[in-house]
DNA sequence: TGATGTGAACCCATTCACAGCC
DNA sequence: GGCTGTGAATGGGTTCACATCA
């Protein structure tokens, strides 16, 4: 009804918008006006219907027999993606990906800021990372507090991680974004995605290897291959 | 057949195999050797049916009764997803992200290795990252090729990572991996798969959003967010 | 006419529930 | 008895195909 679904999003749709806001920012660059699912779907490498069904979960921005407004679409899907707010960003972990992260313009760039840096090494705090000085871990919670924050992300090694998600929690951050490899745990109704590096390339590995077994010989020499008892 | 599974294994399923991997190797660390579908579904916090359905597509390895030898499995697991051999990586771009990956231990730690870090900025070439020396991008295909390299990172700026791409596949490669905000076009038969981190941070802020309006106070149905000033 | 929006069909993934084996 | 392995049921996501409307 009226023209603020607050119906929610199916996951793998929500997965999507993003895409599909990208393009629609790069279209926007370029002077595109209007755009067709048709269109959208080549540029997102997906199918047409799909990016229809997706956008229809928004509402009913197209316009038949022409396709959408880019401009407008842009407004609506970060409406609803609620990025016409800046975010404020903390992160637990001042290492190297911590400091990538905060270093990381399109952060920035898409809705987010880093409002602080926390780490429990001594010899990190005080340094300059992202335009923030880097604040002792316990601090955490005064940062959030005073600043707002309810999403934090989470770069520590993997033995501190769940520490640095127990502080989070309970300096009351409702979503978390977790580099480490491990699984948090965290109470019901605080939203956690976690980003994994090591496993996404154990996936591609995966497919890697099957290639291999088809087409060609075993890649490394380190070992005599898949199969051979 | 029989022993050796060679069907493939559901997308989604794969997905999951690196997670009960780890904790497999942290379980055995500290000595346990048996373990229960259920213990596993606890520590990866999913669905013990689904761990079973799962770790059915590798094979019959578990025990009725008893559960999954741990060293057993671990073994298995690893050999499924190709593994038990050492993966040489090359990583395009040297920025703050492909440095940050190329030092990150974890990498190295899980069957992989990075033999190539290379760049078009002159200014980063000679440079030592990860261990090895930073070359000039016109040398990827010559790395590729002599190292045997089959997998690469793509850690350029947006606008680079598709020409990153192309060369990539030029030189051979079969697998990317796309730390840029951008879809990738390749030729059928390349996999590719993308960590977005702006997307991620973008889906999170969705159930932010969805959280507060529940909970608290709008963030204002324009904006002001949940600072206010 | 041309492209959206969407019921319906299809397909994959998750979960259930129990037969089978230790 | 206990826990795995798996058909069957369920549920979600994708795709089709067409009614709908600018």
């Amino acid at each position: 009804m009226s023209d603020t679904p607050r119906r929610k999003i199916p996951e793998a749709a929500l997965g999507r918008l993003p895409v599909y806001l990208r393009i629609l920012v790069d279209l926007s660059a370029e002077g595109t006006g209007q755009v067709s699912s048709e269109q959208l779907a080549e540029l997102a490498a997906v199918n047409a219907a799909k990016v229809r069904k997706d956008l229809s979960y928004l509402g009913t921005y197209g316009t038949r027999g022409v396709g959408y407004d880019v401009q407008f679409l842009t407004y609506q899907i970060q409406r609803e993606l609620g990025l016409n707010q800046s975010w404020p960003v903390v992160i637990v972990g001042a290492g190297n990906l911590g400091q990538a992260l905060a270093n990381f313009t399109g952060i920035s760039e898409r809705g987010f800021h880093i409002v602080g840096v926390v780490d429990k090494d001594e010899s990190k705090i005080g340094s300059l990372v992202g335009g923030v000085r880097v604040k002792h871990a316990d601090e955490l919670a005064q940062i959030v507090l005073s600043k707002s924050v309810s999403i934090g992300i989470i770069a520590t090694p993997a033995q501190q991680a769940q520490d640095a998600a127990d502080a989070l929690v309970r300096a009351g951050i409702g979503s978390i974004m977790n580099f480490a490899p491990t699984v948090l745990s965290v109470p019901r109704g605080v939203n956690v995605r976690k980003v994994d590096l090591a496993l996404e390339l154990q996936i591609l590995s995966y497919y890697e290897q099957r290639r291999n077994n088809g087409l060609r010989s075993v890649p490394t020499g380190e070992q005599s291959g898949p199969v051979s008892a």
